[in-house]
This record gives structure tokens, C-alpha cells and sequence, in this order.
DNA sequence: CGGTATACTTACTAAAATGTATGTTCTTCC
DNA sequence: GGAAGAACATACATTTTAGTAAGTATACCG
């Protein structure tokens, strides 16, 4: 449909949407984020707690990038003080999941990564 | 043994090794260069075509910097000119998996990702 | 009453990532 | 002979990302 478009998707080529999307999700923060809500819905200063050197500014960009691809569902009561839940949607557990697989092993294997570096 | 090191590893913890791990293989060309070694041993220059967009300072540094890691292994002829290979280590491999997986997943649901960004 | 907590936004600054252009050294192709 | 290709390094400019600080409205705690 869109202009620029290619099919199939492929995250090699420069001008494939994808692209973006692997920004989102890549990102150093984003990935952070996704991980973090694999244990449920949470509140934004529950997750800033969580997720180690967040900052409430990138935090919130995050969220806001991961809710615009659809992957993040933010809920805000409307109280005061403020009340706000943020959850994974159906597709963010999907790719939730993809992520942990990836820190998942990256966390495994880092005594040899480690050993790799000194060498 | 590190100072500043933690057992079990955990990259939600900010001042965890494994982050770095995480910025290098999540950095926006280390995904695509490891997906892209996946073909089998290519040359620099093949790399570069094959990786788009991608301009040769920042192929040069990923590369040195997934060699570091211990993912790539680059081996140069002593030709002239210059004749130099990269391919997956094996541990390169079980990254390079889990990374495929995620983009993977990213092309396959592109659509449904495309469709909520424009809701 | 003063401090704390909530979920942000905005403005400003600093640091990191990335791109562009150029040089290298020699060989092959037209 | 001049151009192109190989695999980079290096210097410089720009862009992106990230951190800091401050502001907002209100309610609860002591």
C-alpha cells in the first residue's frame, strides 16, 4: 500500500519499514521495557524501578514509541495523583518473547563472551 | 571474578557486563551484519552490498567490535589487494539465531505493526 | 503546614552514533 | 596511462540519543 514498500519485508534493505520497527524494538531502552513488562502490567514508576539507569525522560519516550507500534497498552486512570498502567499487548508478548530469547542467552553465555574479550 | 560483576548476570541491572553485550548486538548494524554472515563467509565488500545503507566506517567498527565479542571471526590473506573473510563463530551462530528469530518475527508481522501505528 | 509520591512535559546540555570525504597501496582492466 | 577495486584509517561535521533540572496539580502522611 505505501509508496516505498517492498514484499516481502526484509530488514536488509535501507528503505524496508522494517527497518524502523527493529529501531523500536532494539533500542536500548526499549528492549529494557519489553522485558521488564513480561512480568505483568505495571505502573511507570514501578517500571522505572525495575529497569536498572532509566531515566523518567527516556522511560516515557520509550513507552510512547512501543505504544505507537502497537506493542505497549497504556492505560491512565483518570485520578490524581496520577494513575497509569502499561501492559503488553498480544503482539508485544510476542515479541517480548523473541527479546528474552536473546538477553536470555546473552545472560548464559556471558562468561565466554567475557572470556572472548580478554583474548 | 570483575569487581563490578554480578551473579547470575541480569541486563535489567545497570551496572551488569551484559549490557554491553546487549548495545553491541542490538546496535542497529550488528543485528543486520550478523544476520547478514549467517549466508556463510563473505568479504568486507560483499558485506557492504549486502547490509543496506550501511557505509564502510561503520562496517569496519561493528565488525571489530563483534570480533571482540568473540562472534565473528575475521581472517585476512596477506594479498595485495586486499583479500579479507568474516564469518559466524560458533557462539556468532547462537546469536546470529536469536537475532534472526526477532527479525523474523518483525518481517512476518509487519502488517499487523504498519496497521496499529496508523490507528 | 511541609514533604512525598504520581506521571509526565519542556528546555537545555552533553555524549554517543553515524555520515562524508580523503588517503593508502598495489594490481588488474580498457 | 588513467580508472577501478580491495579493506580499511583518520579527520571532521552532523544527527541522534540521552541525561539533568525544573515545572504541574493534587492528595495523603505526620
Amino acid at each position: 500500500m505505501n509508496a516505498g514498500m517492498q514484499f516481502p519485508p526484509n530488514v536488509l534493505a535501507a528503505e524496508c519499514p522494517s527497518r524502523q520497527v527493529l529501531k523500536h524494538l532494539t533500542s536500548q531502552w526499549g528492549v529494557l521495557v519489553l522485558l521488564a513488562l513480561q512480568d505483568g502490567t505495571q505502573r511507570f514508576s514501578a517500571l522505572r524501578r525495575r529497569v536498572g539507569g532509566v531515566s523518567e525522560r527516556m522511560l516515557a519516550q520509550t513507552l510512547q514509541v512501543l505504544e505507537g507500534d502497537g506493542l505497549v497498552l497504556r492505560v491512565a486512570h483518570q485520578v490524581v495523583p496520577p494513575h497509569v498502567d502499561y501492559s503488553l499487548t498480544p503482539l508485544g508478548a510476542e515479541a517480548a518473547q523473541r527479546v528474552a530469547d536473546l538477553t536470555g542467552w546473552i545472560e548464559a553465555k556471558l562468561p565466554e563472551i567475557l572470556a572472548a574479550q580478554g583474548a
